[in-house]
RNA sequence: GGGGGCGUAGUGUAGCGGUUAACAUGCCGGCCUGUCAAGCCGGAGAUCGCGGGUUCGAAUCCCGUCGCUCCCGCCA
């Protein structure tokens, strides 16, 4: 080894020892004869002394270090003079005193800081990523993915759990998410596809009888990036035998909660998680995966609005839509200009206009509103009772269809929250959703899909309800959403030939054609598959919200642009015409 | 596929019809023996993303284009 400690574990004790570092410089200055440098490798920052009385050779070498040189230094760590202790180093309390210096490699003056914690243009972090990683904050969160992904491992290997791999190289299946595909050299026109996610092979472990299997799981889905979607990311990917929902979701809870306590420093603000009906959570917060690091609910208004003179309300009612309110707390001082801002917002998200009501007795009344007029003494106060609004709050009105007030008081909810500053990144507020709809209506289509996926099974109760209505049946399914993000889903999945081929008739999905994708599945099941169900975490988005990260690029080591593309290496480039003939491939030019 | 934001010395920003294109930091040189965002002095460094247009005059206004980013659609 080039060195005998690391820049992060000297400390008082140390004070006497001979000792050879080696890492960066991440910062130096130079008082004439003494030079300083912060040296620094992946454990943290020591200070180096070089003194041009004691050693003048080394100090004249030194003088000629600059910033990311890579240097090995040998010396004697001494306790720092008294009053010259750095508090915010861990190895503030000594230094080392140099009396060796080797320049294992110079630098060039890097394209950004390295040292210093502030933006960078994004498309230049990227072109140099490596130089992006070797910042303290990426090193740091690099770092947690490890402690994260150690803990699941470590977690589920003791209670019995095996990490099994599966191919990369797979099957396409059209249904959901867009695959991407790989040329198969040795059978010409035929293709390959990366795995969207080990579903299929992870219920055939099951059939396996291996019985408790989880994988650190690379997917790959050809769609469009957002701030937590990457064209790759990895899934811890796991599923039981002979288990029921609650198996499956004590033993991720327990997992999380032991996770965010132990191997995080955020603070987990949901013991146990709650647990909301899809329906519920519909209704309260208007998402699946409700941020409940805040309050902020919805107040259902549709019952007794109909008979106020505001048209908006009585024609959503009378056409059977709701009324629903939110309050923001404290913000009935919003000027034109931030009311306006908000109005943008909900018409972004679909609304027509955005009623509101400030909560403001004058002789007028109890509230400042537009619409104030349109409502009796009793409507405002049973209006105001149910938001649960107090003077000097604002009230926001949304009346449409279901799916646009969800959308809408969604929106209006986590911008609320975002300007009070409630969506602290220290806190994460887990939260299960289950009982979700086993189909949605697609209109397009005039079919049935499924909600989840096509192996979920229904809530065992509903089966009959696949023949009479299936838009009420329920599904067996459950996600986990962590600070408004969906963070797992998963389900109980169907072990009966005759319930899947049930459910491939209801999504339209022809008997031949179900064959030909899933005749191996179908075939599986009838050897003897156990009852059995799982669920996928994603970890860039947990390690994102333990990390109080916005985005998961920030803990993915190599991640694409939004444009899928990598800056660095220049991927995706072109193929030489060799590679393309031997993959039977012709490309043709894209059409205006 | 659609909408919004950004693009100015190496980096981060200011300037938003007429400036010698400004500030900070970094870089180069010098001074400096207790700094830790060191300090002081001096210096170099910008065809204002690219192309076209409007104008007497464009970093600034308009159109197009490229890149990054946020969002909608999409993501079983």
């Amino acid at each position: 080894m080039l060195k005998t400690h690391n820049c992060g574990e000297l400390r008082a004790e140390h004070a006497g020892q001979q000792v050879t570092l080696a890492g960066w410089i991440h910062r130096w200055r130079e008082h004439g004869g003494l030079i300083f440098w912060d040296l620094r490798d992946r454990w943290g920052i020591t200070q180096v002394t070089i003194n041009q009385d004691t050693t003048p050779d080394i100090h004249a070498l030194a003088h000629e270090v600059r910033s990311e040189w890579v240097v090995q230094v040998t010396g004697t760590v001494i306790r720092r003079p008294v009053g010259m202790e750095n508090t915010d180093l861990a190895t503030g309390a000594i230094e080392l005193e140099v009396t060796g210096l080797r320049v294992l490699n110079r630098a060039k003056t890097p394209p950004f800081y390295i040292n210093k914690n502030n933006s960078v243009d994004e498309a230049l972090r990227m072109r140099y990523r490596y130089l992006d990683l070797r910042r303290p904050a990426m090193q740091r969160n690099l770092v947690l993915r490890h402690n994260v992904i150690r803990f699941i491992r470590n977690y589920l290997s003791d209670r019995g759990f095996i990490e099994i791999e599966t191919p990369i190289l797979f099957k396409t299946t059209p249904e959901g998410a867009r695959d991407y595909l790989v040329p198969s050299r040795l059978h010409p026109g035929k293709f390959y596809a990366l795995p969207q996610s080990p579903q299929q092979l992870k219920q055939l472990l099951m059939v396996a009888g291996y019985e408790r299997y989880f994988q650190i799981a690379r997917c790959f889905r050809d769609e469009d990036q957002r701030g937590d979607r990457q064209p790759e990311f990895t899934q811890l990917d796991l599923e039981m035998s002979f288990v029921e929902r609650e198996d499956v979701l004590d033993l991720i809870e327990g997992m999380f909660t032991r996770l965010v306590e132990e191997v995080s420093d955020r603070t987990l603000v949901t013991k146990p998680f709650p647990r909301l009906s899809y329906a519920e959570a519909m209704r309260r917060y208007g998402t699946d995966k409700p941020d409940l690091r805040y309050g902020l609910e919805f107040a259902d208004l549709s019952d007794f609005v109909a008979t106020a003179g505001f048209r908006v309300f009585s024609e959503a009612v009378a056409a059977g839509n709701p009324v629903r309110a939110i309050c923001a707390p404290g913000c009935g001082t919003y000027s034109r200009k931030q009311l306006d801002e908000l109005e943008a917002l909900a018409k972004e998200a679909g609304a027509k206009g955005l009623a509101w009501m400030a909560i403001e007795e004058s002789e007028a009344g109890p509230v400042r509103s537009p619409i104030a007029k349109f409502f009796s003494a009793d409507q405002l106060a049973e209006i105001i009772a149910r938001a649960g609004a107090r003077p000097g709050d604002l009230l926001l009105f949304a009346a449409d269809t279901e799916a646009v007030v969800c959308a809408v008081l969604d929106t209006l909810r986590r911008e609320i929250a975002h300007r009070l500053g409630l969506d602290d990144p220290q806190k994460v507020a887990f939260c299960w959703v289950i009982d979700f709809p086993l189909f949605t209506w697609n209109e397009d289509e005039q079919r049935w899909d499924p909600s989840h996926h096509l192996f979920t099974a229904p809530m065992w109760e509903d089966v009959a309800l696949l023949d009479s209505a299936p838009g009420k049946a329920r599904g067996q399914q459950y996600d986990l959403a962590c600070n408004g993000y969906e963070i797992a889903g998963g389900s109980i999945r169907i072990h009966d030939r005759a319930i899947q081929e049930k459910i491939f008739g209801l999504i339209g999905l022809d008997v031949e054609v179900a064959k030909e994708r899933f005749g191996h599945m179908l075939e599986a099941f009838e050897f003897g598959t156990p009852p059995h169900g799982g669920i996928a975490p994603g970890i860039d988005r947990l390690v994102m919200l333990l990390a109080g990260q916005p985005n998961i690029r920030e803990v993915i080591a190599f991640p694409k642009t939004q444009q899928a593309a990598d800056l660095m290496a220049g991927a995706p480039s072109e193929a030489e015409p060799g590679q393309l003939a031997e993959l039977h491939i012709r490309v043709v030019e894209a059409e205006d």
